[in-house]
DNA sequence: GTAGTTATGCTCATTTTGAGTATAAATAGA
DNA sequence: TCTATTTATACTCAAAATGAGCATAACTAC
């Protein structure tokens, strides 16, 4: 393509997340083909128009997306763009972001449906329908995922411990961080289309299970990367409040952090604890829906810079004691 | 330079730490001369080459180097050289790498001494002496940098809030984890050299405390990186073993502990932790020294991947209650 | 021996956490 | 209007984790 030996062009490439319709939803841009599948927003780091990457992120998210940003992250640069078909011109170095925005809210009940904003947001669990534990442990995993891994296994013994681990295996509990972890042996083990294709660009016989939506290049692993991340970051910083709009009542709290990490909450044990985190201020305002009406709370100082940030220690509950 | 629109050179720095001399370490390589600071290791991507970029840094760190690493984490990405002289020849993206290396321990007391790695290893807190609170709070805090800070903020009034957060001032708390923001805040309120040296090249009258040993380019500020993420990845997963020889005492890994934490740890407490996570194993032997012998651990299945990794939730005391 | 030093064992009061039960305040339908 | 249902909020209680210290063991140095 070119003569210089390493021509390399930076491209940001954004995980875009909000909570909206009572679900964790992601940005999408592109549609879906056959032959293509939709992919994250995307836009080159031009280094003579931008000083950092990240006004250069949101500066073409705010043009392209519409919308504008509240929490923005740099979760991981990825180079390995070999592990796909190295057809693409030059090397592609993909910065991936995650990024939370939040939805317009309704200023009174009757007023204009929530600014449906026009892009196109899908269901994040779409794409990682294993990682929702809301509605109890996903009947995919034990009756595809782990029957396909111990196939994958017999053949690649190694990689036993990573599952074990990163499915919560023997006795190992499931720990909802590691999205990354889970995602990577499903490719390895080519249980994503994203590995069927990589493998083999002519359309093979698929085997296997194939698991949740695709996404254009690696973009599912940056996807990955960001619920991760995400779900990391909500027990020591206060980034939840990032998906909230300015009121809401606690249970509206509670619910956005369930969606993010895909299990459910103790209620009484949450509004204690976020009570005694000291990051809320009740308004005085209810919010009445079916049952006894709720109270609005909105953030303190309406930022967050006001104590020790040590966002909400939610729990997933205690290790059941095994054997022993 | 070029007329290639954006030619852009990945270049990977790292963060190489290791526990020597009961000191916690940083390689660098370099000449310090008036003109140039030393610099962390460092080499080009060549995407020809690698296929992922740790595979690279694995490569011409043990070639250039000498030392196998342990543990390596993917820190950051920075672009904006553009805070420093863009004389530079090309845009040259930064890709911040951490690696934590093992001493090479003396299997006999009567041994070759511990391998003196014949590289240029230094004190990580020469370069971030208000980060180690080993000996007590920091005299520097109150004498130079807190002075210094506030005068800076008559003028830019909006930091207040990110300098009480950060430094743990009316109520915050010190958190030994906001080591960047602290090296940040100290390079707007120009009170490190390579502030100085980015705003004026030609050496203007110093102001003001210069705080700590400075570094080539941002590497001080790749190096502030790595030390917030590896205090803060202590919490949660088992990187301090990487830090440690095959056996050690309780004391030893406490040692270690403190070291990276930059604070003083309650022995026993230490010990109670360590024994419940259940990440050791008694050898049997004992180390001895000058009091009671202590008993050599080592790591269980000489591997980390037994258990939920949760990593030593080392707490550096409880908040005294404050007013109220 | 004896003093000093370090490792290890144990106790104890608090705080935090997980898991309930109980009550309050609304809606929806008979 | 009454009643069942729903949701929010308040409290309780036992278990576990945490912070702090005392006590003892097993060495070295003199």
């Amino acid at each position: 393509m070119s003569s210089t030996p390493t021509e390399i062009l930076i491209d940001l490439s954004t995980a875009i997340l909000r909570q909206h319709n009572e679900r964790l939803e992601c940005r999408l841009v592109g549609e879906a083909t056959p032959a293509r599948a939709k992919r994250l927003p995307f836009g080159p780091f031009m280094p003579h128009q931008h000083r950092t990457m990240e006004i250069g992120l949101r500066h073409w998210v705010r043009e392209q997306v519409g919308v504008d940003l509240a929490h923005v992250e740099q979760l991981y640069t990825f180079a390995d763009q070999g592990r796909h078909a190295s057809e693409e011109a030059a090397h592609i170095v993909s910065v991936g972001y995650l990024a939370l925005t939040r939805t317009h809210e309704a200023r009174t009940p009757e007023d204009t449906p929530p600014a449906p904003d026009d892009g196109d947001w899908e269901d994040l669990y779409t794409f990682f329908p294993w990682e929702d534990w809301r509605q109890g442990r996903p009947e995919m995993l034990d009756g595809q995922i782990l029957p396909a891994l111990d196939k994958w296994l017999e053949k690649d013994t190694q990689a036993a411990d990573r599952v074990r681990l990163a499915f919560g295996r023997d006795g190992a509990q499931w720990d909802e961080e590691f999205v990354l972890e889970r995602y990577e042996l499903l490719y390895e083990a080519a249980l994503v289309e994203e590995a069927l294709i990589d493998q083999d660009a002519k359309g093979a016989p698929r085997p296997q299970p194939v698991l949740g939506r695709a996404l254009h290049l690696d973009h599912r692993r940056i996807l990955a990367t960001a619920l991760g991340r995400l779900r990391s970051k909500l027990k020591y910083r206060p980034v939840i409040f990032d998906l909230m709009p300015s009121g809401f009542t606690l249970r509206a709290l509670q619910n956005t952090t369930e969606m993010v990490m895909g299990v459910n909450l103790h209620q009484q044990n949450f509004r204690r604890l976020v009570e005694k985190s000291g990051f809320l201020i009740a308004t005085g305002k209810t919010q009445r829906a079916r049952g006894r009406p709720a109270e609005v709370f909105r953030l303190r100082h309406n930022e967050r810079t006001e104590r020790p940030l040590s966002g909400l220690r939610v729990s997933t509950g205690r290790p059941k004691p095994s054997g022993k």
